[in-house]
DNA sequence: ATGGTAGGTTGCCTA
């Protein structure tokens, strides 16, 4: 048998499944360079926070030219999550369930391409003492709950996004110049391994356990990016299921480096294809 | 050194 006769139906079936996260800063002051990025990078799926703006104002056309579906849980200047897929999309849920009062958009959750993924931009939470720390930690707790119903399904799920959270020291340049911040605090951290604990994998650290320097954020001010100052924030959580698919992981710093760059950089997954 | 930079509902809020 000659292998060229296996697997016919095309090269695409044999390529993994490239998904990412991306905290764009306004995907309208962004379009150039997420434009530019999904050409080079040719991600399957793409998770995007921080759109700050309405569904109608969300630049579509130019997008799905790419070739990718676009759905969106939007909000006027703040916050805003979308998902865009080469596969088809189906709308699962906007919105963090667990408070009808909130109004922010933090959250949107569907199945594409044969997983279950959500786009969730975490409270920055910052400053300390004030309700919005509060309100980071009320949402980190929706969210494990959340999680734990999710995770009761053996399915393939990805819970990527700006999570806000800087898991450990090994994850910034400074670990005593984020001591007095929200996404540093003992009770940030405790909440992000409690996702873990219910069975999550954070992608890039799982194949990159002791890699220093790995960061997602560098900061506008202060010249954090040419001095390096950054830290890892933004994470994509597998479950087991789709754990078991991890082929690789990696931050792309490219963009961050580009003329108008968001401050967050793209961060990948590669999972089998089924 | 409570600064610095960037985006949007801009002379103020969020990050």
């Amino acid at each position: 048998m000659s292998q060229s006769q296996e697997g016919s139906g095309g090269e695409d079936r044999s390529k993994a499944l490239r998904i990412a996260t991306w905290n764009v800063n306004s995907i309208n002051a962004r379009l150039d360079n997420v434009l530019a990025w999904l050409r080079a990078a040719e991600p399957d799926i793409v998770l995007l926070q921080e759109i700050k703006c309405l569904a109608e104002a969300f630049p579509r056309a130019e997008i799905e030219a790419l070739g990718y579906r676009i759905e969106i849980h939007g909000q006027k200047a703040y916050n805003g999550v979308a998902i865009l897929s080469r596969a088809p999309i189906t709308v699962v849920r906007r919105g963090l369930p667990g408070d009808d009062a909130d109004a922010q958009a933090r959250y949107l959750e569907v199945d594409t391409a044969g997983l279950r993924v959500a786009a969730l931009y975490l409270p920055n939470g910052n400053p300390l003492g004030t309700d919005k720390f509060s309100y980071k930690l009320s949402w980190m707790e929706r969210l494990r709950r959340h999680a734990a119903e999710l995770v009761e399904d053996d399915g393939p799920i990805v819970l990527g996004g700006d999570y806000n959270v800087i898991p450990e020291p090994l994850d910034c340049h400074d670990p005593r110049a984020w001591e007095g911040d929200a996404l540093f605090q003992p009770e940030s951290r405790r909440a992000f391994r409690a996702l873990l604990h219910l069975g999550l994998t954070d992608a890039f650290r799982a194949l990159h356990p002791r890699t220093a320097g790995a960061y997602t954020f560098w900061d506008y001010q202060g010249g954090a990016w040419p001095l390096d100052h950054g830290i890892r924030i933004d994470h994509l959580l597998l479950s087991p299921a789709a754990a078991d698919r991890l082929l690789s992981a990696s931050i792309d710093r490219r963009p961050r480096g580009e003329p108008k760059a968001s401050d967050h950089t793209p961060v990948l997954a590669e999972l089998r294809r089924e």
